[in-house]
DNA sequence: CTGTTTATGTTATAACATAACAAGCCCTGA
DNA sequence: TCAGGGCTTGTTATGTTATAACATAAACAG
């Protein structure tokens, strides 16, 4: 009765437990090839970020941290919000100013997202194969390093409450 | 005897002060004929952003309005900069949370950016038509109403400066 | 000249982020 | 064993970016 949900991981229903299990799963084992420590304050910020297909800033996170005695000072969840993202197990939205967990955990990519500014709901897509931009990089000679591609929008379900 | 620059305006020499004037002269017209007003603190915060190809912060733009007498307080710089960005003379640099003006001012357009992290140029180009993501958003149902794009890396002459 | 709209002035505070230093833990090699 | 180094965490303090809320003023239409 209820229409099939889109594809997509972050807009439609999915099996959540999932996606939470598969990126711990790939966090601890790139941790482990790594030779890099997923302390516990790290695995929980991970956690926290994998509860919901949504940005959390680094004060939410902060807070969560606190009330379960991991933390209550800024540097504790930036360090660790660091750490996740320089590991590429999490991203930073910057026009949120804010932290999701990574959809794609284990393999090398260029992430894209699409952002609903009506629930916050944050879905991550793979940018385009060399970048939106590297056409006119290569044409002025610029380097490019790094990609921030995110677009604001509604989701279908939003679309679907707006329209109603 | 110096090797050509690269055609883009930003990062190669460009006679400046007509991308001033055409700058300038662009919102005049753009404001007569939406009927809006151009007032001295816009028009100043906009000369302002127009000196040079670099992101300005809000708090940089008012250290330089308090100077003039033109204003002190954080609302005055982020208003001006509000309306600049809303007529589309100007744009946020989410990155760096940080304003440049326009550098395509009068058409339509979906900016994209190119960032030097060295020098801090920053080159406005034109997105993908559809954008990067379209094809994901439309695969999911998404609808898209504005798409940031922001490269970061080296600009030739930074690219130089490093090598040397 | 009065009410409406638009812009500016001002206070205060919210929200986001990091520098700098102290303390603990764990491993390793003398 | 324990001295030292490397890494992580704890804490203080502060820096940076941004906006809510309310007061004042200027411009204009009725």
């Amino acid at each position: 009765m209820t229409p099939l949900p889109p594809p997509d991981p972050a807009f439609g229903r999915h099996d959540h437990g999932a996606c939470v299990r598969t990126a711990l799963a790939a966090a601890d084992a790139a941790c482990a090839s790594r030779g890099v420590q997923f302390t516990p304050v790290r695995r929980r910020v991970l956690e926290i970020l994998l509860e919901h297909h949504e940005a959390l800033g680094a004060y939410d996170v902060l807070a969560r941290l606190d009330r379960e005695g991991l933390g209550s000072k800024p540097p504790v969840a930036y360090r660790a919000l660091g750490f996740l993202v320089e590991q590429g197990f999490a991203h930073r939205i910057e026009r949120l100013n804010a932290f999701v967990a990574c959809s794609h955990p284990g393999s090398a990519h260029a992430p894209a997202f699409l952002i609903c500014r009506s629930c916050g709901t944050v879905s991550e897509a793979e940018a385009a194969p060399g970048g939106p931009l590297g056409k006119e990089a290569a044409q002025s000679g610029f380097r490019i390093e790094q990609t921030v591609v995110e677009a604001q929008g509604l989701c279908p379900a939003c679309q679907a409450a707006a329209a109603a």
